[in-house]
DNA sequence: GACCCATCATTGACGTGTCAATCACGCGAG
DNA sequence: CTCGCGTGATTGACACGTCAATGATGGGTC
């Protein structure tokens, strides 16, 4: 099964390995379509958008269930004005509400309406019970403990922590 | 580390676990993340989005370069109305052409402008690179291995295979 | 040949995301 | 006080994706 066998040595590992590239292509795939189908699901269940319900849930979560529109971008990490478009269009649809902040006049204060909390708490139980069909239910506990594994290495490769040893990847 | 542990035996097993919940997010955000860098990385070195780049793909392994719309949208998985857009906006962009069909006059051929065909090209390398430095580089073999078999459980899990036992999902 | 219907492809409307520009306000320096 | 600049939030233009509707052709049936 080995393909592109290396001949140079120390150009070994330079290039991309046709099964790595495989297993990527295969990661794409097999995650856009679980975040389509659980999208799917979440719609026709709740008529709400997995961005809808990334942002009902981070309002939810928040004291006294406001948020100032800023610190909720930075909550759910959306740019702003991604966030602004949308809540223009959760507005319209009467799920959160948006006010002037007291203590700051350029701000806006985001916060849920009553229908939006219902559709929120309606919609989780559904959703969350989705999860578990079509991605808890899949794997073995000893799969979960190396995906939990695969993803940590690949967000420390994205994102080198400053103080760790970046190990065999100095300049010489 | 356990959490939400059951108390009723049979109940066991039926809600999504906390630590479950936290990889499926992770799992959601790390590929998102991927896929915006090596998209965005992409765009830079090559003026291509990932779209254009699937499609050009497709087309530069067809056999004599050129394929049914219909054709072309399956290969790659598309609705075909994603595809007719996209194209049109390939096509001004001087990337591929497209030509009434020959053999049934309601199809149409798409094949690859010798501007897309270089644009294609000069992009393959720079992205195989960006794929390698970002996912290749990022795992051990053991857990490119370990990846691979988890994806095939989740896409069994997804598209469960008409001959094979279906093991614990019998309905009794 | 006339008819019916499936298929090929496109289109329009709309929701969504990004980028760059804009506007209003806060706030410190002079 | 006012000038200047950074920040909070919105807007407009555009690319992209989905859905439903449309137009055009193919191909079988009577």
């Amino acid at each position: 099964m080995r393909v592109g066998e290396e001949t140079a040595g120390v150009a070994a590992r330079q290039r991309l390995t046709a099964g790595e590239l495989a297993i990527w292509r295969s990661l794409l795939d097999t995650t856009d379509e679980l975040r389509k189908l659980l999208g799917a699901q979440l719609l026709q269940e709740s008529k709400l958008s997995p961005a809808d319900y990334q942002v009902l849930l981070a309002l939810n979560e928040a004291d006294s269930r406001r948020m100032r529109s800023s610190e909720l971008a930075e909550s759910i990490d959306w740019e702003r004005s991604r966030l602004s478009h949308h809540l223009g269009r959760m507005e319209r649809r009467g799920l959160i509400r948006r006010d002037d902040c007291a203590t700051d006049n350029r701000g806006s204060e985001v916060s849920l309406t009553d229908d939006g909390a219902r559709m929120f708490r309606a919609s989780t139980a559904p959703h969350l019970r989705a999860i578990k069909q079509n991605f808890g239910d899949a794997l073995t506990p000893e799969q979960f403990e190396a995906l939990a594994d695969i993803l940590q290495a690949l967000r420390r490769h994205l994102h080198p922590e400053p103080g760790a040893a970046p190990a065999e990847e100095r300049r010489p």
